[in-house]
DNA sequence: AAGGAACGTTAAAAAAAGTTAAAGCATACT
DNA sequence: AGTATGCTTTAACTTTTTTTAACGTTCCTT
């Protein structure tokens, strides 16, 4: 799944119902394929790459389970999500055969359709488990794994503490752009109070010293606002 | 996962339509635990591992949302399907926020929750890439074999004691992220105590041995918080 | 330019974790 | 029963990580 851009293929051939889902879910951030009948779906969706397909069962020329079982075919992966007019059980039970993930029934709310579509592909990121390298981010020549708390360029490697290694993965995640210290503070040290203000400065001195390792990475401070991690 | 057997935690005041469940669920080849109440579940989710958890909504005690909390709070995986009498949306919305996997309002169909809870199962297993052959975990070039008690690496293989083997199995199981101390405690030691997590640190010492085998796996500590194996 | 607030640095104290060895405690063996 | 064996816990000591403290510097305001 292609990181962050979900794309959707919707297959709905209510013109009507189609335009306002498509327009719902693209203002939510997922951009959004309108196809009116099964078979103009499935070429579609052998045209583009899509990370979620919602299916309406009853449309022309080719029927949502035929559909989905078309894609499965040549995806086992794909989440469907099956809309349907009936709410007949067998219906519903013969979407979930054909490998459905969910199965909703008309009319629905558009926030509950949401809702289960995002709980699906939250439960496909807590199982592509983070790749062995799948958190390492580039500082100019040096490399910071975050799994590992490891910041390194070529042979020379240090190993980091976990309180060094949450400071520098948020300052990563930000790069060039200001960390505010209360942001930081909340976010590694749970609470923003004096004492730990104190602290996280410790911590940017260590950072510091080990980010002189390459010095087109500077680590800057903004003035009563935060830090900022920049390369050159 | 353990392989095939998934077991169910059940949580559901209504002891009537709780038996039957547990009955149906138990012909259906999944072995589940009635609990009545939120509070019951949540220890028994701590003394036993659980694959799925369907939760009653309105429970006394606790009540289904705050169970789901504590239970996100120490295992982020575990599917959870909420079960409720009332059909607010509002409800269905929290729950999803909360990290359901599922949301089924009574009263339904007891072959509709199957097929939805086996489209979750289903969805895990295509996610989890490599389907585990037994209940063998690869780290790096290591094998270890959790019901032999194993970890080996071509010829050379030492024999795990059993504290050492579930302490190894619960780290395997949350591969590249950090397991709680207290989690990890309550699971294996059955008391998060002073003495237990110093017994604990011998143990973490002890695997560490082991895992030299294979310098591409780390078992990485996080200070004040708990413990993490890492792979390259 | 003065003064206070924010930040930088270093060293200390405190808390948590690492290590090793010995003491307990079961279990099986003779 | 007594003893040997292997696993687990307790204990004592070391090291690392984090926080607190003290003091110096920089930055912004007036």
């Amino acid at each position: 799944m292609d990181n962050e851009k979900v794309k959707v293929l919707l297959a709905e051939d209510d013109k009507n119902l189609g335009t306002i889902l498509k327009s719902y879910l693209e203002a939510k951030g997922y951009p959004a394929t309108l196809c009116v009948n099964g078979q103009e779906a499935f070429i579609e969706f052998n045209k583009n790459e899509y990370d979620f397909c919602i299916v309406d069962v009853m449309m022309p020329v080719k029927d949502g389970f035929s559909l989905a079982k078309d894609i499965r075919n040549i995806d086992k992966k794909v989440p469907i999500l099956f809309l349907t007019a009936k709410s007949m059980q067998e219906d519903k039970l013969k979407g979930f055969e054909i490998g459905a993930d969910d199965y909703l029934t008309k009319p629905f709310n558009m926030e509950e359709l949401l809702a289960r579509m995002e709980a699906i592909l939250r439960r496909i990121r807590i199982e592509e488990k983070e790749g062995p390298e799948g958190d390492v981010y580039k500082l100019g020549k040096m490399e910071f794994n975050v799994v590992r708390q490891t910041l390194g360029m070529g042979k020379e490697e240090v190993k980091l503490t976990s309180k060094e290694s949450a400071l520098l993965k948020l300052l990563c995640q930000n790069l060039n752009e200001v960390v505010d210290r209360s942001v930081a503070l909340n976010k590694i040290w749970l609470d923003d109070s004096y004492f730990n203000a104190r602290s996280m400065d410790v911590y940017i001195t260590k950072l510091r010293k080990y980010l002189k390792m390459d010095p087109s990475v500077e680590l800057l401070n903004v003035h009563g606002v935060g830090f900022k991690l920049v390369t050159l």
